[in-house]
DNA sequence: ACCCATTTTGCATACGTATGAAAGGCTGAA
DNA sequence: TTCAGCCTTTCATACGTATGCAAAATGGGT
């Protein structure tokens, strides 16, 4: 039965052969001769033995470590995320180490700081912002860093996004040709760039329509506060006749209190339409149009710009924003002049 | 601006003292004086250096990673697992170290090989099971190895489990006792011990009540085939007056199917009940009856069952099973007897 | 002022691996 | 046979830190 302290000497004095032999068999890249390549597997095999990575990563400076750090796993986008992009870096022979925050972005520059101290070779940040200093000082440590999902002034950052901008006037522009006049807007953590970008978006589609914004809420991306500020905004006889709401998750508490505590008909009395299309999204309970964020893309994105970062060092930030795809269902539907008229 | 390559011999030079001095500072239940002290923490701090965690590794033996694996993140409990165990570790000075295994269990072996590799203090293993012959050797390397939401044969393998026997007999209790005698089961993967034990005490319950299992149908874990099983369950006219879904996901998909395809009303024509309670179980869509897992007890059992193994190196095996609740919501009722008679 | 007990400090070494430089071995051409 | 040239192998050292041990410094009591 193996024992985990065999390392390399051990295997060489098994194999009759020196240590750096050893090393440069499990080495990618090294050379070694057939005849002593079959010693070392079958004392290797033997004794049990696996390269330690750590005591690698001393040596090579690289220790195929990507920090992750994410704010919170409750809206359904970033599971997929974690998962997409881990596997996208099994693949690369990398793995995740991953760091939860909280939502608020407070504790983000200790958490980084953290992440350093495993000496990664590139962090993934699908939180909040961090401080500039501390940017600064991943730059200047030469630790790669990629925002997803979010953008900052801070140009030296890479980012990878989706066109938020674009995607929420693609559906102010579609809620405005389907008749509607009244609509509402249902906002995330006001700190975010996607809060941000989605909002300004959607509110320059309904300027090009000559309409303005007819309710503002604040969900601040939780499903909890997303139902409240929903029946706020319904509450009095005057309500919107259609409404925005920043991500997904919130939409689908914004649909649950118009639905099943104000009788609400969707799309018949208000259109609801959402961003991001996590997988509940075409559940038939919910059925929801929103933008789909190309989770595979962006993912490949990051990961192509951290391994360049990786071998090359890192250039010039590099900004990419993808197309989002707006994706009609069910619950929104051409206006009726019903509505209109009662 | 601080580079990365400060060392803890830079310090020492610059606070004019040894590097061993500078490794006590950072060492917790190491003494260094008042004086000696101030002036590492000026120069540290002028360097911006940090502990290198790896080279710390390479001599304690502890790399301070927790290995998790984990098979797929689109049912929504095991986000809730990734987050609430990160944090818990993150508090105990532990990381994460994320490794997703397809829902097959053949690369878990592979997987493991891998997190061994990063010398890992412990592995949670929330995917499918492991070979014995890993696990011998996992155990061989003093590594712990928690199993989370799975059981085992092999007795050597700690592991922190819902009482899922308990709690599929107390959901056939419940639907026994809302007179519902046709009761369907939709399976999850056949090789995972939930799948199993959570079947074998539904079916328990009911043949207490003198009860046979109705139908049966398989939807391996997946929100898909767990559709397509209850479209085959629910198609002819002589169909289940209850079902109860092997997990709140696949409970989804099929309330999903009986409502929006098939025009059944819930719970009118049909109780539905599932196993996990996820957030969505209590969204007004679905107001799912489930048996609640708690993740924070079963989070905090895993994180003691760890750290006592690390600390104390790995005793006997310990065996967590926690109490699950019955949760009941809207999606059972009592069986009118005009449903019955018709 | 002196000595003992205690704390603090520095020295040296070890952890497990990678890698440049040097030494060794082999092949083939003259 | 001899030697150049190339492929293998070994030697030695370095990566950044922790820690046992011995030396030095400190403090307190008489």
């Amino acid at each position: 039965m193996a024992n985990d302290k065999v390392t390399s000497n051990d295997v060489a004095r098994l194999a009759g052969v020196s240590q750096s032999a050893v090393s440069r068999y499990f080495t990618p890249g090294t050379s070694v001769s057939k005849k002593t390549a079959e010693k070392i597997r079958a004392a290797a095999e033997e004794l049990g033995y696996r390269p330690n990575v750590l005591a690698r990563s001393l040596i090579t400076g690289r220790s195929r470590i990507i920090g992750l750090v994410v704010a919170y796993l409750e809206n359904y986008f970033y599971p997929e995320v974690v998962e997409r992009l881990s596997k996208a870096l099994q693949d690369q022979g990398y793995h995740v180490l991953v760091f939860i925050s909280s939502i608020a972005s407070e504790n983000v520059d200790q958490i980084t700081q953290e992440i350093l101290d495993y000496q990664v070779d590139g962090i993934v940040l699908a939180s909040a912002n961090m401080s500039s200093e501390l940017a600064a000082r991943c730059h200047a440590s030469g630790v790669p860093i990629v925002l997803f999902n979010r953008l900052q002034d801070d140009v030296r950052l890479s980012a990878v996004t989706s066109d938020n901008r674009g995607g929420g006037r693609a559906l102010a522009d579609l809620l405005v040709s389907l008749g509607h006049t009244r609509c509402g807007y249902i906002a995330g953590f006001e700190g975010a760039s996607t809060q941000r970008d989605r909002e300004q978006g959607f509110c320059e589609g309904l300027e090009a329509a000559g309409l303005t914004l007819f309710a503002r809420g604040v969900g601040n991306f939780r499903y909890d506060e997303a139902q409240a500020a929903a029946r706020r905004m319904f509450a009095g006889p005057d309500r919107p006749d259609a409404v925005f709401v920043c991500n997904d998750h919130m939409a689908f508490a914004v649909m649950d209190v118009l639905r099943f505590e104000l009788g609400l008909a969707i799309p018949a009395d208000v259109s609801v339409v959402g961003f991001d299309d996590v997988p509940p999204a075409r559940w038939p309970a919910y059925n929801l149009t929103t933008i789909r964020q190309n989770v595979d893309d962006m993912v490949a994105e990051t990961v192509a710009t951290l391994m360049q970062s990786i071998k090359e060092g890192e250039g010039a930030a590099r900004r990419v924003i993808l197309d989002g795809t707006l994706v009609q269902r069910g619950s929104t539907a051409q206006k009726t002049p019903t509505d209109e008229t009662r």
